[in-house]
DNA sequence: CCTTGACCTTATAGTAACTTGAAGGTGTAC
DNA sequence: GTACACCTTCAAGTTACTATAAGGTCAAGG
């Protein structure tokens, strides 16, 4: 099968395809007398895999490991399913980040309401509020 | 004050400082006789306001609206407030997609444990699962 | 035979927001 | 005089692609 049949059948663009390929994340694949690359069932497998690790957000680099430990005819089972809680851990201290974040921008903003719109002093503007933010904070 | 100073005053690193100066978002700062960058009070301000926006995740480009529209001498509190409910929702619905995908991972994570962990065929391992969720999905 | 259109190829650059590294100058303390 | 902590510029690396350019291939239709 050519590229494009690959593409629809993964759910990926053949420009990722070919990115994959040139990062060595997949094996060049043989090439029809044109040069067109030629694909085989297994690829369709390989790729799947690819897509449904990095639609659960995983990185390239973990995908790499994966991949490379069931290239060694190793199960990589064990390591998916740590990587799977890891990656829940993760996103449950994104999400509350992000929900710090949410409630701070709502705050502002209810804050910026009671503000005049026009004030250029930048003492009772919302302006001033984000400001202090910052020296506040550390990381 | 030096470079150093001002990072330690705002929390952004003086790497940070000379890549936001670089890109037109700091004006160029006078300079001492030895060429060291020598920045005032008021470049703290300007600095705190920008260090704040980006810890609410706001991008460059709106940081330098802001910017903008705050040294014509207008005050930007009206678009601020504009973008911090836009930014808010944006957030809410990130939020959303990280908690379904949590919940995915943390399923697969229960799926597989449900599975032998050394068992090559692929048929019975985690990886079938994770294979599956591509070409099953769209977007 | 020629053209149109849908494929395919490679190589290069762009995206966002920095960080890191190399290679070197400056200023102060011991 | 020599550590050491600063400072400087410039270039390249990071992540995971996407987009563009410039061109080759193949089947169908006129």
């Amino acid at each position: 099968m050519q590229i494009r049949e690959l593409a629809q059948r993964t759910g990926l663009p053949p420009s990722t395809i070919r990115y994959y390929e040139s990062i060595d994340l997949l094996p060049p694949p043989t090439r029809q007398p044109n040069g067109y690359r030629l694909y085989r069932e297994d690829d369709v497998d390989r790729l799947r895999l690819v897509a449904g690790l990095r639609a659960l957000d995983f990185s390239i680099d973990d995908v790499s490991e994966i991949l490379a430990l069931r290239d060694r005819g190793e199960a990589p089972c064990r390591v998916v399913l740590d990587l799977l809680t890891h990656k829940a851990d993760e996103i449950q201290r994104r999400i509350a980040e992000l929900e710090r974040l949410e409630t701070q921008l709502r705050q502002l903003h209810r804050l910026g309401l009671t503000f005049p719109t026009d004030d250029v002093d930048g003492k009772s503007c919302v302006c001033h509020l984000v400001s202090q933010q910052a020296g506040s904070e550390e990381k």
